[in-house]
DNA sequence: CGGAGCATTGATGCCGATCAAGTCTCGTGG
DNA sequence: CCACGAGACTTGATCGGCATCAATGCTCCG
């Protein structure tokens, strides 16, 4: 028994027993992947070719009105138009937290933009070994690890209940054809993330814990004041373990490094919520974390 | 007497010295860029735009004899029917050990294909502290951190005397515009570098010093099996400097987990040549440092 | 109210950084 | 050709930061 992912949807049916490679995950992931093998919904009840048309159109989306727009396409791309005869646009899926939008081994097939929600790419080695690659929220890509090898390098699993949408990546390949800022637009998307990687090898190699902790919560603030949230309050949609994974440090050394952030006077927190009391002082402990 | 080099192999016997460029590396960081600031040669006074034809011709390789053809562009793609108008492609360029190709912050004009030899993309952080990003050999595209802001993300500086081939990016998206397959080819190599430093992320996360030296010798070994060289015996163009710089540990280390490798009987090692002993034995050790 | 997952905090130990000394290599100039 | 010196490398001794082990508290949800 496996979890149901949003490939499998795509593909229309779940594949009989994929041999799933073995994942005997260190501390961390097993609990989430169990969680979203345990995920109650039947997807496939929303799969736009089982979908009578009704349905279809409701959980078609209007890009116009998607808070992620501005980060999705090229600027002044017109979706409608682009996408009127094939459907490229406005293919959103809903995910519940724990589940996986898809997962490592899976052809790929789609791109998909977080709507609403957050959610973690995770790289496993093969001594399971977990390393979360990223957190990616509104706005931005998951997937593009599937490219080079037309198979999903990473999982990606969603951190709370949230909305993605789904670019099929061939109509997108081809649509760039004729299409100079699209077919930029792609590039610029990848070489981004290429360099925001390069940034979390410069923290993994050569940044103390408490320095790594503070480049990660600067970054969580500036992605979320680009998307018109509070710089200085927000919620940790993770857990500390999964922070830890993100930045290898463990949990309890996350812990740790908050409670002294928390005791220096540079920020409060309680659980998950996170309030930056001097934005100031914490770029002056950080070397950057060069960000999005 | 001293292995055979890649550079030396690729043009058929080794080169009177040259003048070479101190490459003072103490603590690597500064130094080497103090040194490479200072480099002499302006690159962009090479461009074709500048440069008189007779050069220019002199300069230009043939595409069907360089030995990175097969890395650098899609399988079949005709070269010469392709760039005769605009001179896109044969745009060779020496450069000398310890040269800069390009310095982050300068404007991103041109990808980079290593023909010749190696070097190594650094990226800095705002403290001055260094981490190596990669090794590009042969056939390896070098620059891809410029597409997404039109800027050098990283410094790329030769490891030895070498030879690079420039391929103007602009022209580059342009000609892949009628072209499926370049098109393709682009994005898959984005994303297969982007899959390979997720899997350095892992190394540096989750992986003891001397897993980490084993899965870098592993890739080494692989990235030279590929290109006709023996994946046993190799010359390591780097100081254990950079090794440590690359893999987030210091000089020491680098060096205590090889001399631990060798009294292991694992491998053998006089100072940069390495003799794979055992190949299987080095695979057990390692986490697998996915590569290429 | 109970339990499971998450988080905090303390005690201890180890890996790798740091400091230090000495060797080897190789390019340069006497 | 040899001597010199600078950089590269190795090896040893010590130290410290973070992992690990362990115990307990907190929070959320059924």
């Amino acid at each position: 028994m496996h979890s149901t992912t949003l490939a499998e949807i795509e593909l229309g049916a779940p594949r009989a027993a994929m041999s799933l490679p073995h994942r005997a995950a260190g501390r961390l992931a097993t609990q989430g992947a169990r969680a979203a093998a345990e995920a109650p919904i039947a997807w496939h009840a929303q799969l736009p070719e089982s979908t009578p048309n009704a349905a279809r159109a409701a959980e078609r989306n209007d890009c116009e009105h998607c808070s992620s727009r501005k980060f999705c396409m090229p600027e002044g791309f017109d979706t409608k138009k682009a996408g009127a005869q094939n459907g490229v646009f406005g293919n959103t899926r809903k995910v519940k937290q724990g589940e996986a939008i898809f997962r490592a081994g899976e052809p790929f097939k789609n791109l998909y933009v977080a709507k609403v929600g957050s959610c973690k790419t995770v790289a496993i080695d093969n001594d399971g070994r977990e390393q979360i690659i990223g957190f990616p929220i509104a706005g931005e890509f998951i997937g593009l690890d599937g490219i080079g090898t037309g198979v999903h390098a990473f999982d990606a699993v969603a951190l709370e209940d949230g909305v993605v949408c789904a670019l099929p990546f061939n109509a997108l390949t081809e649509m760039s054809e004729h299409d100079f800022s699209l077919r930029s637009h792609l590039h610029k998307l990848m070489s981004r993330e290429l360099v925001r990687e390069s940034a979390l090898l410069m923290l993994m190699g050569r940044m103390t814990a408490l320095e790594r902790l503070v480049s990660f919560l600067l970054n969580i603030s500036k992605r979320y004041a680009q998307r018109g949230y509070s710089s200085h309050d927000f919620n940790l949609r993770m857990t500390r373990d999964e922070i830890g994974c993100h930045l290898g440090l463990t949990l309890e050394t996350v812990s740790r490094s908050l409670s002294k952030l928390s005791s220096l006077g540079l920020v409060k927190c309680a659980g998950k919520q996170v309030s930056i009391i001097d934005m100031a002082g914490l770029e002056e402990v950080s070397g950057h974390y060069i960000p999005h």
